[in-house]
DNA sequence: CGCATTTACTTGCTCAGTCAAGTTAAAGCT
DNA sequence: AGCTTTAACTTGACTGAGCAAGTAAATGCG
């Protein structure tokens, strides 16, 4: 198996590094800026109501949106919270389940998130798509799928919950 | 010209933005985790180490240092008293300038930053350079420098400094 | 040469995010 | 039914980053 080759970058390869790191490091700052400035939001708290948005009765629970937004529990917990206390979500008890919560946008939230799709749409075309064109649109789809594919065989990877590595679960004391 | 069109996304562009918005997300902490459990560094404190390695004299200006990490000089300043701290890095003042202060790596900062070297780039491999072709790390170099082109000429765009928005300069009230 | 401006940082405040430790509810086992 | 596990959050302590304001040295210019 030629995995664990000499560790070292190619000229090639330091170049689409240089590169590809610059973005990584500029593209949340460029994307939040306009949902910032404007509207009171940061990205991903756009993205949260941008879920919810598209949820039946604009409902979720909270894990499972937590799941939608790549982001661990305690990250949206707070999150939510302060959509909440701007009116924005509304929390309620999971009528199915006592220890789920469901999030539910409301409409000061569904129009807040409506006012910003704009700004936000034009900024995705602006830094994204215009710059591009329509094959490397398609190639930037198939890199960033090998590479998330990549990341998640990653050898500690948590898929996005906080998951207490079990360590050996069922071997107690006794 | 066609600049601002239908503020929606195609199903094309929607696909493309879900798979790389997920590598945005997923890759920063995928490249940070292993750095921070093995050699207590971030990715972002490695690269300086990384660049400081490369200067003749293992030495640098800040604020040159911040350039070329694409950093705010209040993120570089604290990043650089966290390793001076360990110390990895010590703070001189500049003979020709009394202005700058220059960092300086030390040796157990260099030390430090070749034991880290080969388990960060094994990641780069796994994460970034194994699941892609040849022509598909060329692509990415090409679609990453658009990209941060465009993010560039974004409106109110920053290049690193934090630029105190010079409103009409020389314009005193005078 | 003296004074206003600009440059190069540094620091206080605040905020978002993580980890670890709780809490409460459901499931599983016997 | 009772007791241990697991699941679904929440919260406290801490860290890292940003902005705004402050300081000190150099520069510009009249």
């Amino acid at each position: 198996m030629p995995h664990d080759r000499d560790p070292t970058l190619t000229d090639d390869e330091l170049d689409t590094w240089s590169a590809f790191a610059t973005v990584l490091e500029w593209l949340p700052p460029a994307l939040d800026a306009p949902l910032a400035a404007g509207f009171e939001l940061t990205h991903f708290e756009y993205g949260l109501l941008y879920a919810l948005a598209d949820a039946p009765e604009r409902t979720l629970r909270l894990s499972v949106l937590a799941d939608y937004a790549n982001s661990s529990l305690t990250r949206l917990s707070r999150a939510v919270s302060r959509l909440e206390a701007r009116g924005w979500v509304r929390r309620e008890p999971d009528p199915s389940d006592g220890r789920s919560t469901l999030a539910v946008l409301t409409l000061e939230g569904l129009t807040r998130f409506d006012d910003a799709t704009p700004a936000h749409l034009a900024t995705l075309q602006q830094v994204i798509f215009d710059p591009l064109t329509k094959a490397q649109q398609r190639q930037l789809t198939q890199i960033s799928r090998r590479i998330a594919t990549a990341i998640r065989q990653q050898p500690g990877w948590q898929p996005t919950a906080n998951a207490p590595a079990p360590g050996r679960a069922g071997e107690s004391s006794a």
